[in-house]
RNA sequence: GGUCAGUUGGUGAAACGGUUAACACAUCGCCCUCUCAAGGCGACACUCACGGGUUCGAAUCCCGUACUGAUCACCA
């Protein structure tokens, strides 16, 4: 069995949005699961359209993301180039759309835009029509391109019969030929469209099986007619279905949804982006969601992708995240969320008991920056803020928790999380309190909030004693 | 408008003609608990867009209707 190729072959337009990087993922998977060659691929044959640096953002995210291509521009391969506006693929494509002239597969057109939007008028619903250009005897059309005149190539199309391919996800689809136009391979600026550079190039570089959006399923039939014309085998068609912003739109850049680079800016982990995103619009065979790039690879079945669109829903997304947070490697849990403690909060705290103390409340990090910010400075609050139901606390009752609390921990002498909660403990049980009635007042003096990440002992520990103690005293004298 | 495709809960989804229609997110309850989380437990589709048919039996097969999407460029 040949060796599975896959492809990513995205236009460098700007960001990458979610929609197109789930594509570069299952393809990835796709190629992984058999051993196969992932490859990367710049479709730039418009040139009205290139943007700058876009090129940088792919590399970015698809190393980001560990999705390591064996061959693309930028790490080579014995295919290249691997850029479709490089000179020596235009002449590829030059060449083999005027074989094909040769070959009787496609003719060379002299028509005016105008002409063809008319003709088409005019056949209707039918769709097709005779180009007149098919007609032009071969000594007049060397005539006139000799004499400069513009042209396109365009691939013959019998209106007769049906044309068939067989979709990994969406089966067998039949479409009339009728109903296909006579598509430009070559345009008259001597550069290929899309569509054809896309079949020579596919073909060239051994692809085996092309991953692609649905947008891409009407007209793959011109595609095969195109690997048909040149008698070539064709690959297996793998469409996936889009990834929505809602039912009615897809996730689009132009909407202003999120790109993968705004979702890393707010702190999600480029592997919980992915195993999200994988998930969306497939399915594994076994009941679990949480997967590593390897283990999706491993698991992935291209029969088990869906045929809807699947709509991005950031809460799973979120949710996911906090898994792989609260999942992850200690050390490495600290080196991810040692900057944004010390943008808030500065040096002088232990911020590993920081870290500790908001592990299992972050699901983003930059969720931390509020939940933190009271460490370097309590903030606001009122009175009221001491009533609690549960606790059966208000400012009144806190007006004699806290100066007793205040006597405990003045003497304390070992002052750590354990330490602090047992002497208060203690005192609650001897004056017949619950923890919390002690424990609320304090949190509040410490934090000025309602709630807060980790409870008042570990909060008072990450304070150190001097601070806590005047906190409290604070809190005592504004009652 | 033509063509092609799709339709299971708020969301992602499973189900290969026979199950109480999995599971996860969200939501809501309860438990745990020094707040909030995290964790545990439970509730949440009398039904699979709708209407016909096939079958002993249909979310699953067939036909039609509705709705949604894609496509119909010298854009990619």
């Amino acid at each position: 069995m040949k060796k599975v190729r896959t492809r990513f072959a995205p236009s460098p337009t700007g960001y990458m949005h979610i929609g197109n990087l789930r594509t570069a993922l299952y393809a990835y998977l796709i190629a992984k699961k058999d051993d196969g060659d992932f490859i990367l691929r710049i479709e730039d044959t418009d040139q009205g359209r290139l943007v700058e640096g876009a090129v940088d953002i792919i590399y970015n995210t698809l190393k980001q993301c560990g999705l390591s291509h064996d061959e693309g521009p930028d790490v080579g391969g014995n295919y290249g180039p691997y850029v479709q506006s490089d000179r020596m693929r235009s002449g590829i494509y030059y060449e083999y759309a005027h074989k094909l002239v040769e070959m009787g597969k496609a003719h060379v057109c002299f028509c005016k835009e105008e002409d063809i939007e008319e003709q088409r008028k005019a056949a209707g619903d039918s769709f097709y029509f005779v180009d007149p250009c098919k007609l032009l005897s071969k000594e007049e059309v060397e005539k006139r391109i000799a004499d400069g005149e513009a042209y396109v190539i365009r691939l013959n199309v019998e209106p007769e019969g049906t044309t068939s391919f067989d979709d990994e996800v969406y089966g067998r689809i039949t479409v009339e030929n009728k109903t296909l136009d006579e598509m430009v391979l070559l345009k008259s600026d001597g550069f290929p469209t899309y569509n054809f550079a896309n079949v020579i190039d596919d073909h060239m570089m051994d692809i085996t099986d092309v991953v692609r959006g649905n947008e891409y399923l009407s007209s793959t039939p011109k595609y095969n007619l195109i690997y048909q014309a040149f008698g070539w085998d064709i690959p297996r068609y793998i469409h996936c279905p889009p990834v929505m912003k809602d039912e009615h739109q897809k996730l689009s850049k132009r909407n202003g949804d999120a790109s993968f680079q705004d979702l890393l800016a707010k702190g999600y982990l480029p592997e919980a982006i992915l195993n999200y995103i994988a998930l969306l619009g497939w399915a594994p065979s076994e009941d679990r969601e949480i997967y590593s790039l390897d283990e999706l690879a491993k698991a992935f079945d291209v029969k088990r992708i869906g045929t809807t669109g699947a709509i991005f829903d950031i809460d799973k997304l979120t949710w996911m995240n906090g898994v792989y947070l609260r999942s992850m490697d200690m050390e490495k849990y600290y080196d991810l969320v040692k900057p944004y403690i010390q943008e808030v909060i500065g040096e002088g705290y232990d911020y590993k008991l920081v870290a500790d103390a908001i592990h299992d409340r972050v699901n983003i990090l930059s969720e931390i920056r509020d939940m933190i910010t009271f460490f370097k400075e309590p903030g606001e609050y009122d009175n009221e803020l001491f009533f609690n139901k549960k606790a059966k606390t208000d400012a009144e009752v806190a007006k004699t928790i806290l100066p007793i609390v205040y006597d405990c921990l003045s003497s304390l002498e070992t002052w750590n999380n354990e330490s602090i909660f047992t002497v208060l403990s203690e005192k609650a049980k001897e004056l017949g309190y619950k923890n919390i009635t002690m424990m609320y007042p304090m949190q509040v003096a410490l934090s000025s909030r309602s709630v807060a990440p980790g409870g008042a002992t570990a909060i008072a520990e990450i304070l150190g004693k001097d601070e806590s103690l005047r906190r409290i005293r604070n809190g005592i004298d504004r009652l």
